[in-house]
DNA sequence: CTCCATGTTTAGAA
DNA sequence: CTTCTAAACATGGA
């Protein structure tokens, strides 16, 4: 799930839900997934404050904390937000459940727990300390070229290199491709100006397209690749056989008639 | 039981 | 220094 638009839709969750609420207990249930900090100190800084507004920069996602710092939070393979009234009993697989004083409470659930929960003072920095890219969403087609210059191998790498371009994952780098028309193996070396340019326009729509559909797989348009995405299954623009390939340790999906190795 | 999975990090090789 | 690969991480689901 967690890739830019499904971190997007949660950041949209949580404003419209847990913004403004005075927390009132914090309970970290997998402290593992604490990363640069404490149980004890994230409580310190949440309890008696309310989250103020969010912010996502490619898959990570800030709360920021009235006259304090951000909790952040990274989805991993698995994870996931909730909202609810719950008691003392939290979604399976709760991580770290926050609970206001009116009861209701925000849940970070992940059944793998692959995901990360920390603190910081700034995301822009924490951004630069962690070598993320410039955010995909919206990224201006300077800032993508300036991205795509002087990177070697292949085009789905350099898409999911959160240090080239932050927010691109397996899925919706096989997307962007699908919908450009582009080979996921096409060398870096090979995307002219037309390619990124076909590359930014499609990126966008994508990402806007996935958004508005909630990341929801189901509500996606007809001709996304993303609910298609498996073996022996029928190209939604062409209808023919889609194929699969292993590329950057990760399973790549295509249309071998649509996609054109550049 | 085996294999696979939306992610990142790390070690080692080229 | 850059790039690539495999493995590790944790664990559910097919």
């Amino acid at each position: 799930m967690p890739e830019l638009p499904d971190v997007e839709v949660m950041k949209r969750q949580v404003d419209a839900t847990a913004l403004g609420r005075r927390v009132a207990r914090v309970h970290v249930l997998v402290p593992t997934l604490l990363k640069g900090t404490t149980a004890q100190a994230l409580g310190q800084h949440l309890k008696g404050r309310s989250f103020q507004h969010t912010h996502r920069h490619g898959k990570f996602l800030f709360l920021h904390a009235e006259d304090d710092g951000w909790l952040l939070m990274h989805f991993g393979m698995s994870g996931s937000l909730a909202f609810g009234t719950w008691g003392n009993e939290p979604p399976d697989y709760t991580c770290l459940n926050v609970a206001f004083e009116d009861d209701t409470n925000l849940a970070y659930v992940a059944p793998r727990k692959l995901g990360r929960l920390g603190w910081t003072a700034d995301p822009k920095q924490f951004a630069e300390a962690s070598s993320l890219g410039p955010d995909a969403a919206g990224i201006s087609l300077h800032a993508l070229r300036d991205s795509a210059t002087g990177r070697k191998g292949n085009v789905k790498s350099w898409l999911m290199n959160q240090a080239a371009l932050a927010g691109i994952g397996n899925i919706y780098s096989d997307e962007i491709l699908f919908q450009a028309g582009i080979h996921p193996a096409s060398a870096m070396t090979k995307i002219d100006d037309r390619a990124l340019e076909r590359i930014h326009k499609t990126m966008q729509e994508v990402i806007g397209a996935a958004i508005k559909a909630k990341a929801e797989p189901a509500k996606m348009p007809k001709h996304f690749l993303l609910p298609n995405r498996k073996e022996h299954a029928a190209c939604p623009k062409c209808n023919g056989a889609l194929h699969r390939m292993q590329q950057s340790g990760r399973t790549a999906y295509y249309c071998p008639a649509c996609q054109h190795k550049l």
